[in-house]
RNA sequence: GGCUGAAUAGCAUAGUGGUAAUGCACCGGAUUGCAAAUCCGAGUACCUCAGUUCGAUUCUGAGUUCAGCCUCCA
């Protein structure tokens, strides 16, 4: 049975689908006006594994992650870079993909774009403008008022009380309260603005995950994730306006990750620590960095830092060792590794926990290719392949794995290589073992590993 | 100030009311011409104090430290 720990209740609970089989799961997504860093990786990654096990598992799933390609800064940058905002939106959600593509992220079902459904926006703060729940004020935007929901702030544990007493919140003439938040902002001039009874504006932040979430799940679906940030005050104000639309529950389960730190600090670019994807790309294969993220728990946070990313290639490197050369066969069934696998990822996603199962079922499989045959551990070997699966990883060829490396620095080819390791092999024939090392030096000062077994000799790049 | 969460070996990360797991690093052994890889083995860790308990790293309380949110934020 599968725990999800949930937000709203601030403890695990068993997952229970609203309907049998199927899962209806929101994550909220990337804001595109630049390239996504890697915070969004962790949001990427950490729901694509819940999106992947949960299929696994069995369920048909339906997930939606939305793009919001229309908000100030987005409007800014465009500016900045007198660039058409169409036109900076579909760079950075093109960009989005391809590091999504390189991540083995698996894309949602669907991916809405806030001003692809600004009728159902409208139609929802007419609603609750309709419920006396939303108002304007005098400066033509629009307002939720949050004393009209009784609910409000049972998402991040506070109390509007304490709320309005926190010295950060600045006084609006504006609002009724404080704490009240914008729907619909009365269009600036030269800004881009759609009609709506109550006067040109363009939509807050808030009412769009309501809408495309609504549209497209449902009033009622069961998992809505994203940004440990996000829980006050996007999340708290979208259970707000979903439920103080329909009267009725919104989200069964809220799922929030951990936030990235970068060598111990806060990562912003204020401090020049932040990190794009791409950036990280060009030290760190993708793999390397995905499993860096799904060794640690999502809900935890996580600190990047490259001894970290250099243990992740290590711990790869272990793995695909032990299916380097392992003949095809079927995955082995009802192993005691593949229990406690799922046992692991039934927990609340326990991806640490998962790892080092896969960590046993390797040793187990070269001590049966030591003991016995490569033959004999093939079925492991698949599983093992099966179980990285689930997690989106080892699924490359393990030959073409260790051979590969982002930075090469040696300068030699495969080719190159393989004629370098001609010659010592012709060496070792005669014995001449000066020569010999020699040669396995030069490679090894060129990032070139020799590993010399059963009359033949593989290599791999370090 | 309000609200969360966290403190486990050299580093990182799981977990448990009773021999604390996984990867990297380190040590010994097997293997190897020597290595690498692999296997076997050893070793070192549960923030402090109090309480509950036969027994607490785990539960409770207090404290210390750290982090996140309270403003746009993944």
């Amino acid at each position: 049975m599968l725990q999800i720990y949930n937000s709203l209740t601030r403890q695990k609970e068993t997952f229970i689908p609203i309907v049998p089989r199927q899962v209806r799961m929101y994550v909220c997504g990337m804001t595109v006006y630049d390239y996504c860093h890697l915070g969004h990786a962790r949001v990427m990654v950490v729901f694509d594994t819940v999106y992947r096990y949960l299929k696994a598992s069995g369920y048909a799933v339906q997930y939606v992650r939305n793009i919001t390609d229309i908000d100030d800064k987005i409007i800014k940058r465009a500016a900045e870079n007198g660039e058409p905002i169409d036109a900076l939106t579909q760079r950075f959600i093109d960009a989005m993909h391809a590091d999504e593509d390189s991540l083995k992220v698996l894309r949602p079902t669907d991916e809405p774009r806030a001003t692809g459904n600004i009728p159902e926006m409208l139609a929802m703060i007419q609603t609750l403008l309709d419920k006396g729940i939303a108002y304007q004020g005098s400066n033509g935007d629009v307002y939720y008022d949050v004393s009209k929901f009784d609910g409000y702030g049972k998402l991040s544990g506070r109390k509007l009380e304490d709320m309005r007493a926190g010295e950060r919140v600045a006084v609006d003439e504006v609002k009724d309260d404080p704490m009240d938040f914008v729907l619909w902002k009365a269009s600036k001039p030269g800004d881009p603005s759609w009609d709506a009874p109550w006067g040109a504006g363009r939509p807050g932040w808030h009412i769009e995950c309501s809408a495309m979430s609504q549209k497209l799940l449902g009033e009622h679906f069961d998992i809505h994730g994203g940004g440990s940030d996000l829980q006050f005050p996007h999340h708290e104000n979208e259970i707000a306006q979903s439920e103080g639309c329909t009267g009725h529950r919104h989200v069964n389960y809220w799922m929030h990750n951990g936030f990235i730190r970068i060598n111990d600090e806060k990562m912003s670019k204020s401090l020049g620590n932040f990190f794009t994807i791409r950036e990280v790309l060009q030290h760190y294969r993708a793999a390397e960095v995905r499993f860096f993220m799904l060794n640690s728990h999502y809900r935890s946070q996580l600190n990047y830092a490259t001894d970290q990313l250099d243990a992740a290639r290590a711990s790869l490197n272990r793995l695909y060792t032990a299916l380097r050369g392992l003949p095809e066969a079927g995955a082995a069934m009802h192993t005691d590794y593949e229990r406690r696998f799922s046992a692991a990822m039934d927990d609340d996603f326990n991806t640490p926990e998962a790892i080092a199962v896969m960590f046993e079922l390797a040793r187990d499989i070269n001590r049966i290719r030591t003991t016995q045959s490569d033959w004999a551990a093939a079925s492991l070997g698949a599983l093992l392949k099966l179980l990285g699966k689930t997690l989106g990883l080892l699924q490359d060829d393990p030959d073409e794995w260790l051979k590969g490396a982002v930075t090469r620095v040696d300068g030699l080819s495969d080719a190159d290589i393989e004629a370098l390791i001609q010659q010592r092999l012709d060496a070792r024939t005669n014995k001449n073992w000066a020569e010999s090392d020699r040669i396995r030096d030069e490679l090894k000062a060129k990032g070139v590993i020799l590993e010399d077994s059963a009359g033949k000799t593989t290599w791999r790049r370090a």
